[in-house]
DNA sequence: CTGAAAGCGCTTACAG
DNA sequence: CTGAAAGCGCTTACAG
């Protein structure tokens, strides 16, 4: 299984050449000197054509290229980038893909570094650091030219490493300032306060916020404190008369973990709102409620955080916190390619309140 | 913005070797020399060591070890791979990362791949044929050693460069058998098959089809050509009393292709029951139903197709076809990574119907 | 406008 | 057990 191309059944066909070559060459496979023989001129008026080099007369250049699509050439990407000392990709780190705020965070990146003329090059952690760690070594060793860590969790080594490399970076809401590092701060504050503000408005005053701050090793979530700190201070902000407030923190998986929330809670704690710290948590919340009879929003309201594509396809439309993926995007990438830019002063990322279905004025006899 | 490491503003320090150095050095990463030289020891050894070669002594290795993370060292990637002449790295390629189907396979194979040191590189195509062919080309060009094909839709030349690189491959549903080219085929029709039994047998007559096999560009995705095959093969099986299927085919995105479905039919075609194409669909017919005041499943029946993570948190949640993909997954990376073994038998996985409780007998009065 | 050659940073037979 | 050197397949100054 090591060595998938190894054949030792077929006899190998003598070598055409005298030199070492330990294997018969895989499959024929052209390279650039196979073109520059084929068109009769040097290797390096194959790599000009293939670069856009201006260098080259425009009969030489359709002749390579002709020779080019004849034989299927396409260069050896590492070779390339290797002589080139540096690539035309960004990294880009996210905790996983099942998530749909970071496949779509992912996606929005790619679509953003492809207008410059860069690709993407996609790694997903798993919410474990040293899955953290393994994808920025790896990274790193592929030489990209920007790094973006779009993870929850946080791993201070992989921060040194990345500061070390002097690879410019951009991470979420977490880290210091640094020499090619930007963060980008999710405004996670405002949308919690703008949260409360709109459910105190409506006339909750019995609020259950629902967290999903560790996941099943113990590790705690960075981006879910920011959130759960905002909510707080939300709380404190809004001075109205007998506002209550409770949290259950429950780990594991999101959607999970809302249904299991509503079940430790229910029956036992008076609320009219649940405050969902993530759409993924929103929905499990959804379940467990519904599942025992309660109507959103006539019962109960309720509120996510990310404005997930499926949000809005939730029963009934899931009134959520939108983190502009479009922005978001774009910082980053500019953050990426220009790091001299601004990166002193960190970027504010600002989120917004989308009213959907699931809320509304508190049940009269609750 | 082309050259995001120029620096024209900074004096150049003197370059330390009179060499040719275009560029002060990024960031004075450490190379290879650079552990040898400071470990007192040859390049070779370092490599050896790196490489977990047994030649090297252990008294050896433990010092280089320790110079190695002294330096923070990490291999460049390029130039080992350059070296090595392949990599471990297989190459997927999904259509969209947003749906969640495309996601967590691309997750299982890198689990899978995982387990046997293989990483993975992503590559989503948006359902362009366009970026599909430029997908593979970029992945063909890092000499990954396996290639797969996980996307809806289909692009021959694609394929055609795929078969000449001789490396190995698999794809999903579509394709003809060929040397070192495995393909997984979904059991479209089994999966339809049973749908829609379970759904006659529930009591359901007039069944509503809900297609999406056009993108917006007016490309056919093949995957759901399959599905709809498979639908029309089931209805014909089934020799039942006055049985009635209709469908409809809208284009965009699932989700927006299921509501507007509905949209369409809605008060002009009767029917009890909906087979949605995929989960996706499913999830906008139920937003479709549900806003006009249909129940589910007591006013009209619901399935879908890929049996996503979100599924089972849907209100009510989604009876779906299960794919399974942690035997997908295995296929895939066998059929990558042990090319000769059974690539000349097409790969069969089976579905599975999961009843939920979106499906029950139709309303009496219907 | 084009070619010859050095160099990118590793790995791997080949000698010792 | 270890080192010296060739080679991987490109790009890029440097000459012409």
């Amino acid at each position: 299984m090591k060595s998938p191309h190894t054949n030792f059944d077929k006899p190998k066909k003598a070598s055409s050449s005298p030199r070492r070559k330990p294997e018969p060459e895989p499959a024929g496979r052209p390279r650039i000197h196979d073109v520059a023989a084929l068109a009769g001129v040097s290797v390096g008026t194959i790599s000009a054509v293939l670069n856009g080099n201006g260098r080259v007369s425009n009969t030489t250049r359709s002749h390579v290229q002709a020779v080019i699509s004849e034989l299927g050439y396409h260069p050896d990407f590492f070779a390339s980038n290797l002589a080139r000392r540096h690539t035309q990709v960004l990294g880009v780190v996210v905790s996983n893909l099942q998530n749909p705020f970071f496949a779509e965070t992912a996606q929005a990146i790619e679509d953003e570094a492809a207008r410059y003329g860069y690709q993407i090059s996609l790694m997903a952690t798993n919410f474990s650091p040293e899955h953290h760690r393994a994808a920025v070594k790896q990274l790193l060793g592929a030489r990209i030219s920007g790094i973006a860590i779009m993870t929850s969790e946080y791993d201070a080594v992989a921060r040194q490493l990345i500061l070390a490399s002097g690879v410019p970076s951009v991470s979420l809401d977490v880290g210091k300032l640094a020499k090619h590092s930007s963060i980008i701060r999710v405004d996670s504050r405002g949308g919690m306060r703008t949260v409360v503000e709109h459910l105190i408005e409506l006339g909750h005053r019995d609020l259950l916020f629902v967290r999903n701050s560790y996941k099943k090793d113990g590790q705690r979530l960075f981006s879910h404190k920011l959130r759960d700190e905002g909510f707080a201070a939300a709380v404190r902000a809004c001075r109205v008369g007998r506002l209550k407030t409770n949290m259950v923190d429950i780990s594991g998986p999101g959607a999970d973990a809302g249904e299991r929330a509503i079940a430790s809670v229910f029956g036992k704690i008076h609320f009219s709102a649940v405050i969902a710290v993530t759409d993924m948590v929103a929905m499990g919340v959804y379940r467990g409620l519904q599942a025992r009879g309660i109507r959103i929003p006539e019962d109960i309201s309720v509120v996510g955080f990310d404005n997930t594509y499926f949000s809005r396809f939730l029963n009934p439309p899931l009134t959520t916190i939108d983190i502009p993926r479009c922005d978001l995007s774009k910082m980053t990438v500019e953050a990426l390619l220009r790091p001299g830019a601004k990166s002193k002063k960190s970027l504010k990322l600002a989120t917004r309140l989308v009213v959907r279905e699931s809320t509304a004025p508190p049940h009269p006899k609750a």
